[in-house]
DNA sequence: TATTGTTATACTCTATAACTATA
DNA sequence: TATAGTTATAGAGTATAACAATA
């Protein structure tokens, strides 16, 4: 009996959730050496897309907990990182921002990403790489509003 | 500054990361009306694609750590869709194997994931699917062994 | 000596509940 | 009444270390 994989170990969808934790693995690994998690570097690069965005926005974004966010956000502000501002006209919420600090290490880090995702999809070419970034984008487009 | 999301958001890595967790959750969803998580489910099918596999095996197939295979491996044989025997050869070694009742679970766990796939997959056409099964799988080849 | 499986334990990550301040 | 942010805390998931049995 079974000398063949069972179908799911070979499916789409197994391929894909493998290959996200894989991906995963290797982001939080390229960013370790600039001092930041892949969750880390996330914020910085929502932070920058949308200035002035709420810890709550924060919160649908990554898909965590807000009682996460307070101490993600601390951290990047301890580190003078990212700043807090009262939002004038609802002084509830937190307008987010990059300091120049943190504007600078986001680039640098989204730079180390974008190393070690070409080197993660070395065995695809160009156009390879673009049909995937296509294929993926339709999937996912419902399911990440903010993408474009 | 930054109306336009940060190049990381709509990368290729990124997406990848992102349909990863949630196809994990679509997965888990699924199998948890036949009262299995996504991780008992790739259990059962491991081991009836190489009967006889031991629990050092399923630790590299899963990465997971071999003391978390033990309870995994506890909580199926407790519900006898597993069975344990010592191989004989190396009497340290357990061959696990599924129960008649393991097969018939895994065969229904099989036919729920599957349909949960083709539902997170809508977006995209019997081409592209298979498509993108063939972009996965030459990314993962040499990083998931077991893989044809 | 090294390896397989096991237990105990400590650590990290996460969500829940309860609070405050604002709306 | 409802929402944004916060704190404390309990639960789940994880790896590390130490062990017994076997090689």
């Amino acid at each position: 009996m079974g000398s063949e994989p069972a179908p799911v170990l070979t499916s789409v969808g197994y391929l894909l959730l493998k290959a996200g934790v894989h991906m995963h693995a290797v982001f939080d690994e390229s960013l370790s050496a600039l001092g930041l998690t892949g969750r880390e570097f996330l914020v910085l690069s929502f932070v920058r897309s949308e200035e002035g965005l709420s810890q709550q926005d924060l919160s649908r974004r990554l898909g965590l907990d807000p009682t996460i966010i307070v101490g993600l956000v601390d951290s990047l502000e301890d580190r003078a990182l990212v700043s807090r501002a009262r939002d004038p006209s609802d002084r509830r919420r937190y307008l987010l921002s990059l300091t120049s600090a943190g504007d600078d290490l986001q680039r640098r880090a989204e730079a180390a990403a974008r190393r070690a995702e070409a080197e993660f999809l070395d065995g695809l070419g160009d156009a390879e790489r673009s049909r995937l970034r296509a294929l993926l984008h339709e999937v996912m487009r419902h399911r990440l509003p903010w993408l474009p």
